[in-house]
DNA sequence: TTTACAAGCGTAAAAATAACGCTTATCTTT
DNA sequence: AAAGATAAGCGTTATTTTTACGCTTGTAAA
């Protein structure tokens, strides 16, 4: 196919530049991570950078954005959002370019690990990022943010649990979004009052000697709560 | 300049149509308001859609949705804020053309129906919207709910405002936005609650006998409430 | 003068949140 | 085998926030 259109619509209009950024989120016991790539071309080769792609006239904005997060890490029933576009005219020297920017989240495990360093990329602590190229930085701050005022109304957090998880796991994702202590015994009833989930007979002893109930997500009631947008404030 | 970038970098990407489209709400006493465009292009020519214009090379986004609004309503200090993209790839039979959407909020005087008028373009109540072209009767519902999210921790109402208002006109308004009845002494209490107002000696009598008193927004507070993202459950 | 009505003021019940003590199960140490 | 340590789990109470709603006030119209 021709790169400008053969249609006979919009004649005179500019065409750019499209990309997309993905903001990908790691949560671990210890902290949020995000991860960041080395640059492979020009300008600003090398440096850190978060990882995009340019939308092609055949791919959808969302698919684009898919396939630059399975490249990078080979995955794809990841969370993800459109974060929003960024577009001032002379934000990256080396042409105009929009980029469209999204952020994903992942539970962060030993695999995913390995899988970054075959790509040249790593995991940083969010609170330890190296310098980053073009407006990088500014699309991880207001990710971050909308990360955690997400997490007030939606259940998002959720995605980033293995199927089956305890209560005190639930809270230390909620801890680490909102970066501050939430008391272990009042989560514990607002979470349980809510009616989303289900109690298993198994227990997770990887945690604590007593050992803590493995929970499930009623998929009916978490459904619910996602539509309706259920009040997380806890 | 060279339709085609003159840069020698990122040679091979696709190069995209990139619209932006405005919803643009209307605040009324008696509801919130919309506003449409008899489109003057084909595909689509004469049907009603929301207002948009491709985005140039030598423009940011935000200022194409800017330029947009201003051509069509007059109109430059709106509160205007990016919704999405809508970025499939055949959402516009016209060609491939990615839209970045973005919501207006504006309060309606009768000046501003008519504006509309010279423009083809009309007001129409937000339960009784013509069809719409393209994506975009997705686009009102989706701006419709982020603007009603929104409004719950964001002072984004008062833009709405005048600059002198009184406190049943502010209840009035979130009324329309949440399209539920607010109990007039609960409001009351709660805006002044939060400390963001100053009375004023003046009163309003046009909407009662007895008259109600003005008030202003403390700009510290207000803009307090704006980053701290204050709760406004109301 | 009376009436009508939105504005404004106050109180009390109900619900949600926050603070925190105590018990339990199980592993580790003595 | 007993004691100690620790995270999980259960419960109570105080505080704050939300909700419901009665009553008074000021002013124009009847």
């Amino acid at each position: 196919m021709n790169k400008s259109s053969s249609k006979p619509f919009y004649v005179d209009a500019d065409r750019l530049l499209l990309a997309v950024d993905c903001i990908i989120f790691g949560f671990e016991r210890d902290g949020l991570k995000l991860l960041l790539f080395q640059r492979k071309v020009a300008p600003f080769q090398q440096e850190w950078s978060l990882i995009g792609s340019f939308v092609k006239t055949q791919e959808s904005v969302r698919n684009a954005a898919k396939r630059v997060l399975k490249i990078h890490t080979g995955l794809t029933n990841v969370f993800m959002e459109e974060l929003g576009s960024y577009g001032s005219v002379d934000r990256d020297p080396g042409d105009r370019v929009i980029a469209i920017a999204h952020y994903a989240l992942m539970r962060l495990q030993e695999e995913d690990k390995q899988i970054a360093a075959e790509y040249k990329a790593q995991w940083f602590d969010i609170d330890e990022l190296p310098a980053l190229i073009l407006d990088h930085q500014q699309m991880v701050e207001d990710a971050l943010e909308k990360l955690r005022r997400k997490a007030r109304y939606r259940p998002i957090g959720f995605e980033l649990l293995p199927e089956k998880f305890t209560i005190p796991q639930l809270r230390v994702l909620y801890e680490v979004i909102y970066q501050r202590a939430l008391d272990r015994r009042n989560f514990r009833k607002k979470i349980l009052s809510m009616n989303v989930l289900e109690k298993l007979a198994e227990k997770d002893k990887t945690s604590s000697r007593k050992g803590a109930y493995l929970y499930r997500f009623i998929p009916a009631k978490y459904q619910e709560m996602v539509e309706k947008g259920v009040d997380f404030v806890i």
